[in-house]
DNA sequence: ATAACACATCAAATAATTTTGATATGAGGC
DNA sequence: GCCTCATATCAAAATTATTTGATGTGTTAT
């Protein structure tokens, strides 16, 4: 069973890893099939594959399929939704009672 | 020496875990001293300890001590900061080539 | 059909994070 | 000072994530 916050901390641990900022950091730069990515970085194939995996299960990065070559991007809906995930997070929930520790 | 995406990594890394999620949400109904949320979490004192220095560190929570007790709340300001990342993290980089596989 | 290519999956090794229990530190009360 | 309480730190064990190399799957070209 997947608790909620097991689905909100998978959106997140996709930034959570130098790896994974470095292939945002050149997703910035449009849309970039596997084998350009891999030539970019310090990472063997099978190692691409797997961050790849997280970035695209997290929603923020989205992949397309073009014959043999696999095009990923980022996902604007899925970087919105982390965006309004992170702002519900953080954010103070007026309704719930204070709970003070008056000790 | 730590690099720009260990410290990008660090402000997410507050949010990739189920316990700590579970923190911010009972910090989203106000200050709380640590007491308090060690009785509503399933966690041992020396585990909270960890859990809040990890997010203290990230900057999206801050604390404030007041005699023996410490007090935990959301930080405003860090966790502006961490939305502002996110964003620039995930918007596209106008300047870059695109760089795109023509194969 | 066979071969070559691009990428995914698996399993084992390694590394990082988290949990746990014991001990240390620092504040307040006596 | 000494004792107690709240929290932090440490070190070992347990768990989880990442890396690596081998193998599997699907696509295109011949």
């Amino acid at each position: 069973m997947a608790t909620v916050y097991e689905e909100q901390a998978k959106v997140f641990k996709a930034l959570c890893d130098e790896k994974r900022l470095r292939i945002l950091e050149l997703l910035r730069g449009g849309e970039k099939c596997a084998c350009v990515l891999l030539e970019q970085l310090d990472l063997g194939q099978s190692g691409l594959s797997y961050h790849m995996k997280i970035l695209v299960e997290s929603g923020i990065v989205e992949s397309r399929q073009e014959g043999k070559w696999t095009h990923y991007k980022i996902s604007e809906k899925g970087s919105a939704y982390a965006g309004t995930l992170l702002k519900n997070l953080t954010t103070p929930n007026a309704g719930a009672e204070e709970n003070t520790c008056y000790k």
